[in-house]
RNA sequence: GCUCCCAUCGUCUAGUGGUCUAGGACACUGGCCUCUCACGUCGGUAACAGGGGUUCGAACCCCCUUGGGAGCACCA
């Protein structure tokens, strides 16, 4: 068994009978005075999806509220599937959200001289070893071992070789120990110990030369001084072994933080049939990226009974330590909710800057703008009524572009026969003395009281439809006022050929 | 098959042995507000997976069962 050596959050236990030593070693005072250094590492085989963005948000959470250090890496190691769309995809995911990175990003794939030499270093120090087993061989012997219902593994026939085998190029694994525990103490779930007997030789090398994943990361991890993994908790059956090579290296073992995964909303595996699972999918949904970290970051986590956080809150509260184990179903929503509910909280201003790109893509461009009601007026009105900015910009366009039509079914129900009463509207809304909201309110009240029984609605619909095109707007006379008296009276004026 | 993880309303969660006839939020739903749509506001429906322990006392601790999930690659 390879010497035992000191680290932060491990320790081994010697089997009974090797009397002895127990290595506790918790050393706390290191962790309080060393800094922080978090990292998220994707790879780069496809869009950089929700349940991945959490772990970042977690990451970057800590790192920040520790005055710590946010590490980017992509693990492109797989050359097969990653691609230079993907990455761009990534950084891009990134940079909306704002989850700001202070380091990287570093490639594995740039790396590899690292990881050779680290190899060579073990090799050395008979810490791995070349195995020459075919795949073959291998596959044969798993096949046994399940047949005997044992877990598959390596069973380290080729510690001891010293001899090349001739016409084979020989794969590097590591020389796990033999006996004793593994344990892992994870911030989230606590302790959780694997026996050694359970973990086999793992390949660190393929016979190519080139490093896997678990060695890689461990080098990774190591030489980027990363203090805190906080990652899927799908990796956590891998923790132990990247612990064993951490130790194997004489290198500290850093704080792991598994985090539990995100599920559709039928509790199934998330997937494209339940809809966005790309970040980027959710910009052009028209979501704030404010909003979409505070309902991630809520899922699993709480701070009371607190639901809506900014940005500086969540940095504030966040601890990684009381993320929940079990694993939770994305609630489209909430998600839905929660924006809307950061839309409130904006200022008109800046949920202007938000919305401009959104108002572009259906159309408004900037001449429009700059002919029509000033932006943030509008969007004043639109904030309460709009869950996202897809949704606003929708709504905000007829501000700037005035109906062709009216909607068919509100025409019909209520502009249907209404010719003398929009006659009598444009005449009273030409002689206003002053085009303001509470002006235009009372000659409304008026008309409704001479008009329509005095009910308001009789004169709000039709007049609504006439001018916006359907049953929907905002409080009509706010919507007026912005209009102008001379784009309104224009709109009824076009509106009598609809009747 | 083996190893590991997980388990409170439909969903996200609060709850760490008595204050729980289990709290909040989304969704759903009834009322109020109201020119539409929203917002807001007041109310309602709805959960400790099951079984054993431990204890004077268990949602909280232990064990088992059940049900989910992950891993067991020359993928990451």
């Amino acid at each position: 068994m390879p010497r035992v050596k000191r680290c932060l959050s491990v320790s081994i236990r010697i089997p009974a009978g090797q009397r002895g030593c127990y290595y506790p070693v918790f050393d706390s005072l290191r962790l309080r005075t060393m800094s922080v250094r978090t990292r998220f590492a994707p790879s780069p085989t496809g869009y950089l999806h929700i349940g991945g963005v959490r772990t970042a948000l977690y990451s970057w959470l800590h790192a920040r509220q520790q005055g710590g250090h946010f590490v980017l890496r992509i693990e492109d190691t797989d050359v097969e599937r990653s691609t230079l769309e993907a990455t761009a995809a990534i950084l891009e995911g990134m940079a909306w959200l704002g989850l700001d990175w202070d380091e990287g990003p570093f490639y594995q794939m740039q790396r590899m001289d690292r990881y050779r030499e680290v190899l060579a270093q073990m090799l050395a120090a008979g810490t791995a070893y070349h195995c020459y087993c075919s795949r073959e061989e291998v596959d044969a012997m798993r096949e046994n071992q399940r047949g005997r219902g044992e877990k598959p593994r390596y069973d380290g026939r080729c510690r001891q070789r010293t001899a090349a085998r001739d016409g084979v190029t020989p794969v590097i694994r590591f020389r796990s120990p033999d006996g004793g525990e593994t344990v892992v103490e994870d911030l989230i779930h606590g302790t959780v110990r694997f026996q050694n007997s359970e973990l086999d030789d793992l390949i660190i090398a393929r016979s190519d030369g080139t490093p896997t994943y678990n060695f890689c990361v461990v080098v990774d991890d190591w030489d980027m001084g990363i203090t805190h993994v906080i990652r899927g908790d799908d990796h956590l059956n891998n923790t132990p072994r990247q612990m064993q090579i951490l130790q194997a290296l004489g290198a500290q073992v850093p704080a792991y933080a598994h985090v539990p995964m995100i599920l559709g909303p039928d509790k199934q595996k998330l997937s494209k049939r339940h809809g966005a699972v790309s970040v980027l999918e959710y910009r052009e949904q028209g979501f704030l990226p404010d909003a979409l970290l505070n309902f991630l970051v809520r899922l699993g986590w709480s701070h009371g009974d607190q639901e809506i956080f900014t940005r500086e809150e969540m940095v504030e509260f966040f601890r990684i330590d009381t993320v929940n184990k079990a694993a939770s179903a994305f609630n489209p929503e909430k998600l839905l909710w929660i924006n809307a509910q950061h839309m409130q909280r904006l200022t008109p201003e800046g949920l202007t800057q938000h919305l401009l790109p959104y108002l572009n893509a259906v159309g408004v461009t900037e001449s429009l703008l700059a002919a029509g009601p000033t932006l943030p007026a509008v969007v004043a009105l639109l904030q309460e009524r709009s869950k996202t900015l897809v949704e606003m910009a929708a709504a905000a366009a007829m501000f700037y572009v005035a109906p062709v039509a009216g909607e068919p079914k509100d025409v019909e129900k209520h502009l249907h026969g209404q010719g003398a009463l929009l006659a009598t509207m444009t005449q009273a809304l030409g002689a206003l003395p002053n085009w303001e909201a509470a002006a235009i309110h009372s000659v409304l009240q008026e008309l409704a009281v001479t008009h329509a029984d005095g009910k308001m609605g009789k004169v709000a619909q039709p007049l609504r439809v006439a001018v916006a095109g359907r049953a929907v707007s905002p409080p009509i006379d706010a919507t007026l006022a912005l209009f102008g008296r001379e784009e309104t009276l224009a709109r009824l004026q076009r509106a009598t050929a609809w009747i």
